[in-house]
RNA sequence: GAGCGUGUAGCUCAGUCGGUAGAGCACCUGCCUUUUAAGCAGGAAGUCCUGGGUUCGAUUCCCAGCACGCUCACCA
């Protein structure tokens, strides 16, 4: 390690003294490389000059002459250095320039023998010396743990992994388009909560100095957004991070990427539908086709979404009728899932229990899992047809758990309440958020997205850190000694 | 938090039933003007994750730790 990087610091050197600044300010790309091999025999009737740019990928010198590959955002291309057109001075500069290193290169379009269209290069100018080696050309960088600490080289290296991200983007943009296409406002609010709410997991908490005062990093955006629909916003949207002090696996990221909507006068029976929309409407623009196929299943996201009920997922995938069954036969159940203490559950409890257990696997087809128990839901109006029940969903895919949403609850003094409830679990209530509903929240419906699931599905990851482009690693040990000498 | 797995050259990986280690690519020196996982010849490169223990001797066996992965648990 250390005798490579110093061999290429000599080289480095080298061109100094020879007058080449290794470090340039500036250079103009006319043509990516898959501009020019879409071109191509406009390219090479006319003989015009390209300039373009990238990586140096592989090197292979034959004596007076010498091929590579480039690559830039776009893709590889072949260039190809000869004597004749450089000159010798020129040519035998190609010495100092190792793979790696990014180079400008200007010349004609050609075909090789083989028929790969490659840039004949006439005059070529280092860009950026790179003094570490760079992984194998053929296996690529494998190691998850180098990927996920130094992405920069998993994303040189593995074209696959740029184009996750790309696709990322677009999965964005598209919902921002059809967001705005139907009169939802995007919204900023606070990252920086004195109070956390619109969830019940552990947040980070952090301190303000000016203030003197503890603050909380977002778990949900769900109480700020609301308060804008007492403001009259009346459709409402925020693609944000939320940030959840909890366990990390394949679907959970501590830093993590959520859409929150709101929609006047909506219930959750709307937002099914715009969700079933979206989805279809994301899916026709990132693949240009409704099935998506995710770790080998194939599904169609073509609405509707199969509507199931609680009641009916239980009975279904764990044979138990939670409408006439007792507590203590929940408890039985949940018993038989794991060995903790069950005696003090609430109900609701032990139905999320058996649902994350028994039922979530089972929805592989998309899927609309909906009235969930009041207790587990404070914010959501209570069903129309079941008063035990809220009028809640969560969109399923591939047995991945996609959003939730709700017809929201806009009683003031029933929030309190379902509040002060909570506040027995040692939870603060967020007094403001009630007076606000005080003056009145028009019906709505509310919906939040997982958007690095999307993305996970869309793109076929199999883990959420594999959409996510710096995800979160415990500190690897001190780097200091690598750059002691240098 | 628990169980299992992985950690060897810059990268991808072999290997040592305990005797201080190898390959391919990358790197260095030669030769080669349409090659392409270029080729040929020669060379250099390692804290075998860290710390203890057993042993004449540990990269290998044992214990502890660290990092990463997978599964489970936690998570409205």
């Amino acid at each position: 390690m250390r005798t490579l990087i110093q061999q290429r610091l000599a080289k480095l050197e080298e061109l100094r003294k020879r007058g080449i600044e290794p470090y340039p300010y500036r250079f103009v790309q006319t043509h990516h490389a898959a501009d020019i091999k879409a071109a191509y025999e406009n390219l090479a009737a006319t003989e015009a000059k390209v300039k373009a740019a990238g990586r140096l990928m592989s090197k292979r010198p034959h004596g007076k002459s010498c091929f590579g590959h480039m690559r830039d955002l776009t893709g590889d291309i072949q260039i190809y250095f000869k004597v004749d057109d450089l000159g010798s001075e020129r040519f035998d500069l190609l010495d100092l320039i190792d793979i790696g290193d990014t180079i400008g290169v200007e010349g004609t379009v050609f075909k090789t023998r083989t028929g790969e269209i490659t840039i004949r290069v006439s005059d070529y100018e280092l860009l950026a010396k790179a003094i570490r080696p760079m992984p194998e050309k053929w296996h690529g960088l494998k190691d998850r743990e180098t990927r996920y600490r130094q992405r920069y080289v998993d994303l040189a290296f593995n074209m696959d992994v740029r184009e996750i991200f790309i696709r990322r983007a677009k999965t964005i943009r598209a919902m921002r388009k059809f967001l705005d296409e139907r009169g939802f406002i995007e919204v900023e609010t606070p990252v920086l909560q004195p109070i956390y709410g619109g969830g019940n997991a552990e947040p980070f908490t952090t301190y303000h100095k000016a203030l003197d005062m503890s603050l909380y990093l977002r778990i949900a955006d769900e109480l700020y957004l609301k308060r804008l629909l007492v403001g009259g916003l009346e459709r409402v949207y925020e693609i944000s991070k939320d940030f959840r002090n909890e366990g990390m696996d394949r679907t959970h990221s501590p830093e993590f990427t959520q859409l929150e909507l709101y929609q006047a006068y909506a219930d959750y029976f709307d937002m099914m539908e715009l969700f079933e929309q979206m989805m279809e409407y994301l899916a026709l623009e990132l693949t240009g086709s409704t099935e998506i196929t995710y770790q080998g299943t194939k599904i169609d996201m073509r609405p509707p979404w199969r509507r199931l009920s609680i009641p009916e997922a239980v009975k279904r995938f764990a044979d138990v009728d939670i409408e006439t069954c007792t507590d203590d036969d929940l408890r039985r159940v949940c018993m038989k899932i794991s060995d903790q203490d069950w005696q003090a559950a609430k109900r609701g409890t032990m139905i999320d229990e058996i649902i994350d257990h028994f039922v979530e696997p089972n929805l592989v087809e998309p899927t609309f899992l909906l009235d969930f128990p009041t207790e587990t839901s404070p914010l959501a109006k209570v069903s129309r047809r079941d008063a035990r029940f809220a009028e809640r969903f969560e969109p399923y895919a591939f047995g991945i758990e996609l959003g939730n949403a709700f017809s929201e609850l806009n009683d003031p003094m029933r929030q309190l309440q379902n509040f002060r409830m909570q506040r027995e679990d040692g939870k603060e209530i967020d007094y403001d958020f009630v007076r606000a509903l005080q003056y009145g929240m028009p019906p709505a419906g509310g919906l939040g997205v997982g958007v690095d699931r999307l993305v996970m599905i869309f793109t076929n990851s199999h883990s959420i850190r594999d959409v996510i482009l710096f995800p979160q690693m415990r500190p690897e040990p001190d780097l200091s000694e690598e750059f002691d000498g240098l």
